[in-house]
Order: structure tokens, then C-alpha cells, then sequence
RNA sequence: GGGCCGUUAGCUCAGUGGUAGAGCAUCUCGCUUUUAACGAGAGUGUCCACAGUUCGAUCCUGUGACGGCCUACCA
């Protein structure tokens, strides 16, 4: 919300009482409060304390500091509620126990979601609630906006989204999914870290944005007078550092990509690829079903997590099943469905899956109807395996499969949350590739990859075997933390701008 | 990008073709043990914006802005 050029009422009563609390000898934002003690530590500490005990034997002079974010006032005596971050204490002010003085200036000139430093002892009320009884106060900083209901809190979510730090003050259980993540990113890397990677940072900037399918964000150097595109991906540099002799690299980043926005995309995302030397696609399923069973125990205590209606299970093996055998399991089609394109559109008709027009490629066809009946269904973990080779351009093929390549994709609560690859090591193959798509691009497909004759350079000097995996770590914060949007894991989703 | 829905007080929401209400918050008074404290009283609005229809529009119609959900591209 812009603040009107015209105050309202709620503003300026406020600002009058910081007026009155500074002409009442008040501090101007001071900045050398220094609690020494947090709600949650003294809630913890005297939890088993009764109230004789607490008057008859005095605890020491306690000080915290937060925001005051609920007033009851009883004339001569009034309860407030501390939030410091940790948690919520209740504290009190009163006539008899911190002076006339000391009680009118809070009484007269604090309002809700002002940030206090408060000194008293502890106690409890006659309904036994543990209270810092305040001897001396100061304000910290005043809030000069009323804040949202203290029942309902803030519940647009446009507001919530253009000012969380509005929606994280008076919904603290936002704070709770953002320190999930933060907690899910630090698993991930020690993981990682303790099976021999090493963590590594590439550019952003980039010449030709390439390494996935999608449009990028352009940008320009001025010292340069260079055009620069925002990385959709990291994967062809990641590669490079495979070619220069690290055998085991990850890059946990932000991967930019100018399309649309919904529930599970947004145009800044986080990423993990990791690439390792002398693996398999085989590896990379093993080695990500043991990082997201150890995340998973680690975060939840448990193996079984609750995602909206479903609870999921990462203690059980994943199951594995290539692309056609989900057709013929869960798509219901037969082997002789699957023969032909024309089979498999008549069938696909009976399923009421929406036929393109005019009828794709098999592969790509295939991979619509996977998408359409197969993918929903995917609510424990599933790997899916051997995609068609038409809607894998920079896949190996696989050995023993003419058509299928070696790409695994992890599927998770009806979403795709990983990527598994056997990588592509053969120059000659790879420029083959590199031209195919230099072909689309000049037929004006904006999210064909770009020739990037460097990568080319890096793998005829020999890239290892590897395989490489890609996870999406905002959806897999979404699972963490039961949210259903994408804008609920991150802290400042992309909105378009308020016209003033 | 397409479809559907929403936008009313600081917040959460009702509501009406005749210029609008509740709860919380705010203000005044009372109150020294509350837990969404209570009691009495008071104030609070560009009803998202613009245009049209109408004697009269917050309400009906159109256009636009922003958001949500679905959908498309994708991770």
C-alpha cells in the first residue's frame, strides 16, 4: 500500500504519539537496545516456576525486545504480548509495579506493532500465565501504519505477496514455510557436500543462454556494449568443469526463464544440477531417491509427509517404470495401441485425450498422452523412464532402445520435480544436435538452444562419462511445506507493478 | 496468451438502482489479573478507474487496471 499524500486518522494518531513519546523525553530510534533474554528462552526456563515461587524469590532483571502485538488494558494495569521472532510472552505494566510515570508513557503513547525493549522480572497472573512484569521500556521504533486484524491477520494475497514482511509480522507461520526451505537448502548442500561435491558458482551473464528450452531474459553490459542474456540453466558450464577435471560439481542457483507464471512457475527459479563423473542415469535415480529420503527424515522426523489430501511416502523405494510400460499400467492402453501413431491417436480418442491437429510426431504424441492420463495419477514417487527421442533433443539415445533415450524424470504428487540424464559426451553427436537446433531457430523457434561452438570446443577435448540430474527446489519446497503455490515458497514472488 | 471469478472502512467481510453496514482495529469514558478481556459512547469510505444507460449508478452495460483459479509454454 503507497502511503496517500493525505494522512489518514490511523496515521496521524500515531505519529502523535510518537510526537508525545518523544516530547515525554523518548528516544529518537535509538539504536543500542540489547535484550538479553528471548520470549522462547524464558517461556523455556521458568515453565515449571509457580507463582509464589516467582514473587518469593525474584528472578533476575530480564530485557527483551519485539514488536507489541496485542493490549489489553484494565485502567490502572494492562497485559500486552511480546512477538521477538522466537515466539510471544505476555508482559504487563501497572501502576503499583512500574510507576505512574512509566505505565502512562506506555499506556499513553505505545501502539500495536510498535517494537519496545522492556526490563522487568518474571511472574505469573492469578490465571497463571507467565508475564514479564516491566519495571522500564523504551521504543525501539514506532509503527506508523495500524497493522492488519489480530484475529484474521492479512489474507489478500496480493498484499500478501507485495509486502511480506507485513504478511510474515501478523501471519507468523509464513516465517515457519521460509525457514523450512532454508533448513531443506542446508540439507540438500551438507548431503551433497558429504558425498564429495564440490559446490561452484557460474555465470548468470550469459553470451547464449543455453543448456534447456526456454526464452531468456535479455540484458546489456554498457563498459561492453554487450547483449547478455540471464542463464534459463547451468548445465553447459557445469559440463565444462566435468571437461577441466572436477568430478563431482554442483550449483544450487537462481535460473531465469521469460515465459509465463502460474501455481508452479515463476520467472526467477531455484535449481540444483549436479554432474558426476563416471555415473549413470542409473546413479543419479539412486543417488536423488536417497537425498530426498534423507531431506525428507531430516526436516519431518519421518519418511511420510502430508501434501493436500495425499500422504507421501519417501521411505519406500520409488517406483520405476519406463514411459511406455506407465501407458500400458496406468494409461490403460494396449501393446497394439502403442504400434502405430494412427493406433495410438484412435485410442488416445476413446480416452478423450485433446488430439493436436495436425497429429504430432509418435514420440511427441506419445509424451502428450503420457502427460494427459499417466502424470496425474504420480502422487507417490515415480520415476519415469526412457522418454521418445523427439521430445529429448540432447539425450543420449539409449543403448538397447532405438527411439528411447537414457532420461529419467522424477514425478512427485502429480508434478515433475527432477531430471535424471546419462549425458551426452560425443562431440560429433552433440554438434549434430547443436545444428538441429540452429535449424528450429531459424524456422523462429525462440527457445531453440544456440549453437555454443565453446561447449563444442570443451567436449572435443573429452568430457567423461557422467550423469547429471536437475531438481527444482522451490517445488520441492511446496512439498515441504504443504503449500499448493509456487508464490507461497518464495519470499518475493514477480507481480505485476500497482499503477500509482 | 485464452477462459472463469474477484476488487466495498486500516484488516476480515455483508449489502442495496435513491450517496453504505458489521466484527476487529482506532478515539472518549469506566475498570489492577486479562487471554480474540469487558461495559458505555463516538468517528471512520474516491464502494478499483474511466465511459455509457438512467431523473438518479457502489449496484446495470462496456472498456481498462490489478489479483486469484483453470489452461497454454515450461521446471
Amino acid at each position: 500500500m503507497q502511503t496517500a499524500p493525505e494522512l489518514n486518522d490511523l496515521i496521524r494518531q500515531r505519529q502523535h504519539k510518537f510526537e508525545a513519546y518523544l516530547q515525554r523525553g523518548g528516544q529518537r530510534y535509538p539504536n543500542e537496545a540489547k535484550p538479553n533474554a528471548t520470549t522462547a528462552e524464558l517461556a523455556a526456563r521458568y515453565a515449571a516456576a509457580d507463582k509464589e515461587t516467582l514473587l518469593g524469590t525474584p528472578t533476575p532483571l530480564y530485557t527483551l525486545c519485539g514488536r507489541v502485538m496485542a493490549l489489553r488494558l484494565f485502567g490502572k494495569l494492562l497485559f500486552a504480548q511480546l512477538q521477538d521472532g522466537v515466539g510471544r510472552l505476555q508482559i504487563s505494566l501497572s501502576v503499583d509495579g512500574s510507576g505512574a510515570e512509566v505505565f502512562g508513557l506506555f499506556n499513553d503513547c505505545i501502539d500495536l506493532g510498535d517494537w519496545v525493549a522492556v526490563t522487568g522480572r518474571m511472574g505469573r497472573t492469578n490465571k497463571g500465565e507467565l508475564t514479564l512484569q516491566v519495571e522500564q521500556f523504551g521504543l525501539l521504533a514506532k509503527c506508523r501504519h495500524p497493522l492488519p486484524d489480530k484475529w484474521h491477520g492479512l489474507e489478500d494475497v496480493e498484499a500478501r505477496y507485495r509486502q511480506r514482511y507485513l504478511d510474515m509480522l501478523v501471519n507468523p507461520e509464513v516465517q515457519q514455510v521460509f525457514l523450512t526451505r532454508s533448513r531443506m537448502v542446508s540439507a540438500i548442500r551438507r548431503f551433497l557436500d558429504d558425498q564429495g561435491f564440490v559446490e561452484v558458482e557460474t555465470p548468470v551473464l550469459q553470451l547464449q543462454a543455453g543448456g534447456a528450452s526456454a526464452r531468456p531474459f535479455h540484458t546489456h553490459h554498457n563498459a561492453l556494449d554487450l547483449a547478455l542474456n540471464l542463464r534459463i540453466a547451468p548445465e553447459l558450464f557445469l559440463k565444462r568443469l566435468l571437461v577441466g577435471g572436477m568430478p563431482r560439481v554442483y550449483e544450487l542457483s537462481r535460473n531465469f526463464r521469460n515465459e509465463g507464471i502460474s501455481t508452479k512457475h515463476n520467472p526467477e527459479f531455484t535449481m540444483l544440477e549436479w554432474y558426476m563423473a563416471f555415473a549413470t542415469r542409473e546413479a543419479m535415480m539412486q543417488l536423488m531417491e536417497d537425498l530426498l529420503r534423507h531431506v525428507v527424515i531430516h526436516l519431518n522426523g519421518h519418511a511420510q509427509l502430508a501434501y493436500g489430501d495425499h500422504v507421501i511416502d519417501f521411505g519406500k523405494p520409488f517406483t520405476r517404470l519406463t514411459m511406455r510400460e506407465s501407458l500400458l499400467t496406468l494409461g490403460g492402453f494396449t501393446e497394439a495401441d502403442l504400434a502405430t501413431v494412427d493406433a495410438l491417436t484412435a485410442a488416445a480418442r476413446t480416452k478423450g485425450v485433446e488430439i493436436p491437429s495436425p497429429v504430432s510426431s509418435y514420440g511427441e504424441f506419445f509424451q502428450h498422452c503420457f502427460e494427459t492420463l499417466v502424470e496425474p495419477q504420480l502422487i507417490q514417487p515415480t520415476f519415469i523412464m526412457d522418454h521418445p527421442i523427439e521430445t529429448s533433443p540432447l539425450t543420449r539415445e539409449h543403448p538397447d532402445r532405438p527411439g528411447w533415450t537414457q532420461r529419467a524424470e522424477l514425478y512427485i504428487a502429480g508434478r515433475e520435480h527432477a531430471e535424471h540424464y546419462s549425458e551426452l559426451n560425443d562431440p560429433d553427436d552433440q554438434r549434430a544436435r547443436f545444428e538441429a537446433q540452429r535449424k528450429k531457430a531459424q524456422q523462429g523457434d525462440a527457445e531453440a538452444m544456440p549453437f555454443d561452438h565453446d561447449f563444442l570446443h570443451a567436449l572435443e577435448l573429452g568430457m567423461p562419462p557422467a550423469g547429471g540430474v536437475g531438481l527444482g527446489i522451490d517445488r520441492l519446497a511446496m512439498l515441504l511445506t504443504n503449500q499448493p503455490s509456487i508464490r507461497d515458497v518464495i519470499l518475493f514472488p514477480l507481480l505485476r507493478p500497482k499503477a500509482s
